[in-house]
DNA sequence: ATGGCCGTGCTAAAAATCTAGCATGGCGAA
DNA sequence: TTCGCCATGCTAGATTTTTAGCACGGCCAT
């Protein structure tokens, strides 16, 4: 057998992805799945399809993105969660941008469009730093059940 | 003719950097200002000294670094403030990977590392998240003036 | 004054990324 | 069945990115 091309990269640094894997990974978050055609659309500068389809390959070869078959053609998902990445992303933000301090974010994400906060989303903030609040006087805060957001 | 090799890129799209312009953007946002030599130790993989110096160059010439000449040699810093560029940042994250929503990028953000959070961060928090409860029921908030961050 | 050292500027080549085209196979309509 | 359409798989080429080397000039020690 001929030698496997094997995995395009065994890059071990994170975030090590190319400009055009970046931007096909957070349309894939954004949208949760995607099939190449809408990727394609969705991407800056209008490539061929072709290439659309050739990326989601590499980032599928990297472990990066998967794909199911639906209805005989391929929607392409995340390999890691939404929640995952997210983290990651946030954490990766905090360092960079906001010295490790959570308070910081919450002051850039508060004065980025106060008025664009709905007072929902305020009044579930507040309950979310309560609950934080209470939760660091005791060891183990009771997990929340109310969580029906609408 | 000469061909003007001009502005390396004329990219209009946004966070259209390469892997290893992001990496030393990211380093530069880290540390606020940093020599070539930083951040080529900063920078994965371990590239020459050359190398980090091309890139910070090109960086320069897209106009997203600037350098200001300290004691004979150059000191690096982001072209755009940390502040505006974190903004954005978080802006493309809520979105990316929070639906758009605050509260939901704040929910990550005590989930992340709760007892991590000093008392003193999280009393900030209340306090930021009380003081923009307010504001909203006024049309207009009135500027803050205990904004002692220390 | 001169030599060594440190730093910058420039240029070219290697490597990786990005792009697009062509071939193949399944499915429904005629 | 046969044709057209659509989707995938593969391959090769253009472009961009990444890398490193070499030359030049200022500064300090000798």
């Amino acid at each position: 057998m001929a030698k496997e091309p094997g995995p395009r990269k065994t890059s071990v640094l994170p975030g090590a992805l190319s400009r055009r894997e970046r931007q096909i990974l957070d349309i894939l978050y954004q949208r949760a799945r995607a099939t190449a055609h809408e990727v394609r659309e969705a991407l800056p500068g209008s490539p061929s399809y072709s290439t659309a389809r050739a990326l989601l390959r590499i980032l599928e070869e990297k472990g990066h993105v998967r794909h199911v078959e639906e209805d005989g053609r391929y929607v392409y998902l995340p390999a890691v969660s939404r929640g995952s990445a997210g983290q990651s992303a946030l954490q990766h933000l905090v360092q960079t941008f906001f010295d490790g301090s959570a308070a910081q974010v919450m002051a850039a994400l508060l004065d980025r469009g106060s008025v664009q906060l709905p007072p929902a989303e305020l009044e579930r903030l507040a309950q979310l730093v309560d609950e934080a609040r209470k939760g660091a006087h005791q060891s183990a805060p009771p997990e929340r059940e109310g969580d029906g957001s609408g």
